[in-house]
DNA sequence: GGGCTAGACTTGCTTAATGCAAGCCAGTGT
DNA sequence: ACACTGGCTTGCATTAAGCAAGTCTAGCCC
């Protein structure tokens, strides 16, 4: 399969694109985001088949946007897939997303739509960098998502793994 | 090929990932943001096979981001494809690309990066809603893309066919 | 200590999407 | 009248995705 065609052409969002817009891989970036981390909550969660997710993931560990990090499990060592810097950074991006789908698409079926809740203020707000509710940079750790077609409660976005916090 | 497996999930960005995650469609939306609005254009500068930039382009109608024109031609009736409002507004979906992409990708070989200038104050901004330069918004119609790779000269955004505006 | 189970993958095969080349059609310029 | 251009469609080969089954490791349970 070999590198995507994209991946060092000139332009920012051609090579963004290149990567982030391969099937599958926007998806399990925003579970990444969510705190998903093991191969299998990964399949569960999106249904990807397991050779297309082994793929995937070890693409995105190749470009340095997840990191394959082992973990303990009763006693015995397995492996998780941690965002890094650069995959917690895809976040504007989902954001993005968020916006333009929640505006311009539709589901098969109405639900409460998600919602972006700046935990300091406790506002709901336009996924972005700012709250509508305080007007304060929303930094990441203040962040939480309400998916209500899963859990009434907010998820808390991950943290990376930083060689520095 | 039917519509694509995502595009009525309950999440928005499940919702948008399925029709922009496809590949091409980002990048033939953002040349549309840049002005090519005929098949040929795109064909040409995105080096798509023409089958499949049929099928997207048909896609992208059928899903209201784009919208399929006559115009005269020297006295012949052609087709081009014009954004739409929906079209446009993936733009902050390509700001947040083009940041990632400038943060976390290389270039195969070292060119000049793309540039976001505000108009209205002639400075260099971020992509994003804001300007860097001067503090205010940063509306569509002031927004110039500088792609050294290509030419110097900045290119100002297309503005979408509105029944409206 | 033998079988069971969970997690994380591979391998093999089928189906769908992509890429390439060629062909078509309408109008236009020569 | 003929070649040419823009905008397609069709056919066929190649590549990627999806599905099912199998592998391997290592605790865990009795």
């Amino acid at each position: 399969m070999r590198t995507a065609p994209q991946v060092s052409v000139p332009c920012p969002i051609g090579r963004a694109a290149g990567l982030l817009g391969e099937r599958w891989t926007l998806l399990i970036l925003r579970n990444a985001n969510l705190g998903t981390t093991r191969f299998d909550a990964f399949r569960a969660e999106l249904g990807i088949a397991e050779n297309i997710l082994s793929n995937r993931l070890a693409r995105l560990v190749e470009a340095g946007v997840l990191m394959r990090v082992p973990y303990h499990d009763g006693g015995r060592t397995r492996q998780e897939y941690r965002l890094t810097t650069a995959g917690a950074e895809v976040l504007p991006v989902l954001h993005a997303l968020a916006v333009w789908g929640e505006e311009h698409t539709k589901p098969a079926e109405p639900t409460g739509s998600m919602q972006v809740i700046h935990q300091r203020c406790g506002q709901v707000t336009t996924p972005g960098r700012v709250c509508d509710g305080c007007g304060e940079l929303v930094r990441r750790e203040e962040e939480a998502w309400v998916r209500p077609w899963l859990s009434p409660d907010p998820i808390i976005l991950a943290s990376p793994v930083t060689t520095g916090t």
